[in-house]
DNA sequence: TTCGCGGGTTGATCCTGATCAAGGCGTGGG
DNA sequence: CCCACGCCTTGATCAGGATCAACCCGCGAA
């Protein structure tokens, strides 16, 4: 808490190049990290594990997308996580999953065996607070999710998809969305319709809707130039200091 | 994590008579915490803090009734926690409240002033973890949530929410919901509505359908009657081992 | 080259839940 | 006693997304 989240820039000589756990660049415990480290990647549309799984390791994405979602019997499915690079996957002093885990893309994750790793929490116990702060920033996105999901209309949640995406990959590059940048969609008009809670061809429709509209600009299918960033705001619905302050 | 959840019955003999940070009864810890703690009391609708506001304590509920919501512009709002006695509220390290919080009934609160509470937390590593586990336990509830609101038709919203309360209020007695036993819902239908990102009147009349159709029984407008628990858990559409383990 | 397939778009129609509206019940205050 | 108000129910109608269906485009494999 009296912990600065740290930042990749801040970060750049650290041998764990994302911010997930590397709460202060300390020598000594980057050392440890480092000794129980080991890298996996997956393909593609690849389940990493299955809900009620047993899933010894924690890791942080280094490159791709990986998704949480939960399955209906039927086969309705919601999606309830989005991890980017530098996001952390995983539950330390929890075995089992309670999710869903699937790569999105190709996916590269730097992962800490479970058991080690929460040896070393109980150690360093800027670890934990560290997985607290992570844990209540989590909460707070599923918490802003929760409005979109009950409360916004289709429109808006494509304009709030979008905006999340944006912030969350310019705060990868340490900036502020811009107006006038454009962006990589790293989703599927599906995969937008799953974390949204509609169905694809309304995503589709109301992506289009916003093109027509000026609000955005499409290159191909998944370029995605945003004119101005305030008039896309104003389409989230959201008040105009844009949720949580983060 | 090697940590219990401690519940209230093992804690019965203790101070606090919550078990939200009663990690282990450890008599020096509850003396502590005892020193810093306060109740406070609210009326039925009377809000705790906006969101924005500086919150300067985290409280576990005696008493009552708390929510936390989120509103837009426009005044549509959902709720995204709801909080019954022994549960937590407020966020060791942040001093701005991200929702609005009320009391949704007459409501009784055992405070911690914050900074005390954070030093202590400094100290017992022990607080930290229990910290942890409880948010990791409101994501997954978080989480759960998300699924009824992006995927859940109605019917299954309402049967989803009465299980959720039945089995949370059949935890404070340490026991399972039971087919045939009776409980008080804490929520107007308003509330409810709120919950489940839905009208009022939506509410109403899908509670009437589950009453039409023997799946409930209601006793007032409040007091609700499961015949057959499995029946209603069917309505939810969840798998039948019902969601998470816990 | 052709085919099949994954991903995407668009149209027509349907249906669930929102909206608008009226009224019932119980309770507390004047 | 009556009225007003909070809470809830029910009805009629509307509309936003879901559903069903056709088709496009680009690409990799045969």
């Amino acid at each position: 808490m009296n912990q600065p989240i740290v930042d990749l820039k801040s970060c750049s000589n650290c041998p764990i190049r994302h911010r997930a756990v590397c709460a202060k660049c300390d020598t000594d415990e980057l050392k440890q990290l480092e000794e129980i480290k080991y890298y996996r990647s997956y393909q593609a549309g690849q389940p990493l594990v299955w809900a009620g799984d047993q899933m010894d390791f924690v890791a942080s994405v280094v490159t791709g997308i990986a998704t949480l979602s939960q399955t209906m019997e039927d086969g309705r499915t919601q999606m309830v996580g989005l991890l980017l690079p530098s996001d952390f996957l995983g539950r330390p002093g929890r075995a089992i999953a309670p999710y869903d885990v699937t790569a999105n893309s190709d996916l590269t994750l730097c992962c800490f065996r479970r058991k080690p790793f929460e040896a070393m929490m109980e150690k360093t116990p800027r670890i934990g607070n560290r997985l607290l702060e992570m844990t209540l920033d989590e909460l707070d996105a599923a918490r802003q999710w929760m409005l979109i999901l009950g409360r916004k209309t289709a429109r808006e949640k494509i304009a709030s998809l979008l905006t999340i995406i944006a912030q969350r990959e310019a705060a990868l590059r340490q900036t502020a969305p811009k107006s006038g940048a454009s962006f990589e969609l790293p989703l599927t008009r599906e995969s937008m319709a799953d974390y949204l809670g509609l169905t694809l061809e309304t995503v589709s429709r109301q992506v289009s809707a916003l093109k027509r509209d000026h609000v955005i600009e499409l290159h191909g299918k998944r370029q995605i130039m945003v004119p101005d960033f305030e008039v896309l705001m104003a389409e989230t619905g959201d008040d105009a200091d844009g949720g949580l302050p983060v």
